[in-house]
DNA sequence: GGAGGTTTTCGCCTGATAGTCTCAAACCTG
DNA sequence: CAGGTTTGAGACTATCAGGCGAAAACCTCC
């Protein structure tokens, strides 16, 4: 491979990582030690290193954060190009999103915490936009994906996963109408087993999975689909 | 600002750019006169220049091939950074989806043509994947947001509105169910005068008008909004 | 052990929307 | 003016989201 003479912009990759935490979605990050931004919260992630894919990389900066076999899910969602976004030289970032299931707690480094997606401490670069580009991008797949499997345990009752749709989408839904939509949809599916009564003292919840543990579109928009026979 | 001593890869802008010519969605390519891929067909685009951003650049590269003027949307699509994409070069690539109203027809330089989206010709490095995110990114927004207005002319029945979309789209669909959908949904609306009659021997048909030309999501999936009142 | 409280499930109802179909309206030509 | 063609509008159906209330299945306390 030949080497470029070119004046080329340094390339780094980023991660929001979300995970609902208590009754919030929160967002994984670090707090730098040194300037630009000193104190300041930013995103995990770094340079991107020869013969690495910017997925490869976002993977190997994030390794060093988490435990990246918790992630159950990880898109690329956008790339920064502000010739100002990186006071000191000339960067592009392209961030990905990353979801971790709600049933693990991570270990994390001393500089590195987890923080509400709706109340980030002052943010360092251009992070606090992209997470804010991020939440809206789970928000939207959420309602047309099966996305919710990377944010919620193998197995739940539909309480739990209500409690979870509930701080990812920042709005209080009905749990009746969530199990129906993603029973119809085919999204969920009952293991079969109740959850084991003596807790709370009420009638014992089924427990669902998710039938697929990958990304599916449910239905790519019900709108405008092809018709069964068109006249006109 | 710092010039970084780090290595870099080259970072390109990309466009794919669609047109609804005749029958069918075409895409804006050029054949290269020189490898790599000598001969084969690639997008529009070139390096990003420091103190610019992405965009700026794909709109720059773009100029060179089209009328600026005509694009009617642009949108950033995906970053490729396979390592191998570039034979010669370790090369990142920013890719971009970009629409032409069907009603002009800009002028191209010699080297440059319109291929249909669903029959490329050999295309150069990972065009032709690119070319297939598009699409799919394309077709999906149809569905949900009001792209229309930028692949459609300013005014236009719903007949011609209907072969537009039927050419984007892929597959064949209602005059009528399309109109009622995108009239209820406020995308459309009429103007108030008709096509003059005298071309083709049938009931003079309505004249519409997108509402909005800016990109706007019309409904964020009608599913798993906020209830009004929430019991379980 | 029964009464009352709690949590979950289920079925019924409503309203909105997509899609199909048929017919009427408005133009043409001969 | 009759017949052909294109467009528009209303009726009808099916599907789906969402709300409501009753029943099921557990608890605890008396």
């Amino acid at each position: 491979m030949i080497e470029s003479t070119r004046q080329a912009p340094d390339h780094v990759s980023l991660a929001v990582v979300f995970q609902v935490r208590g009754n919030s979605l929160q967002v994984l990050m670090w707090q730098r030690a040194r300037d630009p931004f000193k104190g300041r919260w930013a995103l995990p992630g770094g340079y991107l290193e020869p013969g690495e894919t910017l997925e490869r990389s976002i993977r190997r900066h994030l390794a060093a954060k988490v435990d990246i076999d918790e992630l159950a899910h990880l898109e690329q969602l956008e790339t920064r190009s502000e010739p100002g976004r990186n006071p000191g030289s000339w960067e592009l970032a392209t961030a990905y999103l990353g979801l971790v299931p709600s049933d693990v707690d991570p270990e994390v480094p001393a500089d590195t915490a987890w923080h509400p997606a709706r109340d980030l401490p002052p943010a360092a670069f251009d992070h606090g936009e992209i997470v804010e580009t991020a939440l809206q991008r789970l928000r939207a797949k959420l309602s047309y994906t099966n996305v919710g499997f990377a944010l919620a345990p193998e197995t739940f009752t539909l309480s739990e996963l209500r409690a979870i749709y509930a701080a990812a989408l920042g709005h209080d839904l009905s749990a009746t109408n969530l199990q129906r939509v993603l029973l119809r949809r085919g999204v969920l599916e009952r293991t079969g087993s109740k959850r084991e009564p003596g807790r709370t003292g009420g009638r014992p919840a089924e427990v669902f999975r998710f039938r697929q543990p990958e990304l599916e579109v449910t239905d790519p928009f019900a709108v405008l689909r092809p018709p069964t026979k068109v006249t006109r």
